[in-house]
DNA sequence: TATGCACCCTGTAGCAACTACAGGGTCAAG
DNA sequence: CTTGACCCTGTAGTTGCTACAGGGTGCATA
């Protein structure tokens, strides 16, 4: 298939196979006789995968290191289970630090009571920590 | 005082409040005869504004509408309430994304029960989206 | 007086992970 | 034979910094 097909097949932009190429995540293809990608069914899965891991929030070098794994299936899945497990903990960490930002937040959202920018809580709030119930 | 100064004094890379300067949200501060930036506490205050907002998210183009808010005291305070909600409720969808992430990755992650690479849960639930139970 | 060191300056390039052109080639339909 | 959809390469832009390189300044010490 050619790139447009692939692009509506995995829902990525074609610009970004041509960037997963360049980066060395996707294997360069064959081409044909006019210049143009031929993907298979190889290129296909390798490249859901790639999405997939990529709206989970793994970045590239978490990828790479997951294909390479299972470009090699002798290799001990320790390994892809440790880069799950580390994300993981990342993504529970992000949470929890935008869990404080928001309640922050709120309270200063809740303080508007309309008026002039001179009297505005919410820019008074923002330029002073010392308003802040968290750490954040 | 010096740049180093107001660093420490805010918490700011010095890199950081040249890299402010340049793109104008910080005033060109008065140079001493050595060239060097001199600040007030008028700068200090403002810093201490730019990097609170920072720390709670609001980009930097919604920190200079809420500087150029601030800078005009006459204004209407509700458009500083429309930027600090608008951006609260982007906090609580990324929360709420996050939080649907966290449970499928939590999924994956407790699928892994060792052995090689080839009959690898994780990965193969990385590589097929249909194993998935929530969106994202 | 020399020299070492901390500090300051400008300007440019790098990071992640794309995205968006500019300027061209290819191919099938009408 | 031209229109339009597709493809190609290469480069530059995005956000919010951070990290140099290559220089100048200012003060204390030997």
């Amino acid at each position: 298939m050619k790139i447009g097909e692939l692009s509506r097949a995995t829902g990525t932009n074609i610009e970004t196979i041509r960037y997963y190429e360049r980066i060395g995540l996707l294997p360069a293809p064959d081409r044909t006789a006019a210049n143009y990608r031929s993907y298979g069914d190889a290129h296909r899965s390798r490249l859901s995968f790639v999405r997939h891991s990529r709206d989970l929030g793994f970045t590239i070098e978490e990828i790479r290191s997951l294909l390479d794994l299972s470009d090699d299936p002798a290799r001990d899945c320790g390994e892809a289970d440790r880069i799950a497990t580390a994300h993981l903990e990342q993504v529970q960490a992000k949470i929890a630090q935008l869990t404080l930002l928001r309640d922050e937040l709120a309270r200063i959202v809740g303080r508007c009571r309309g008026g002039v920018a001179a009297d505005c809580r919410v820019i008074e709030a923002l330029g002073d920590h010392r308003h802040c119930e968290s750490p954040h």
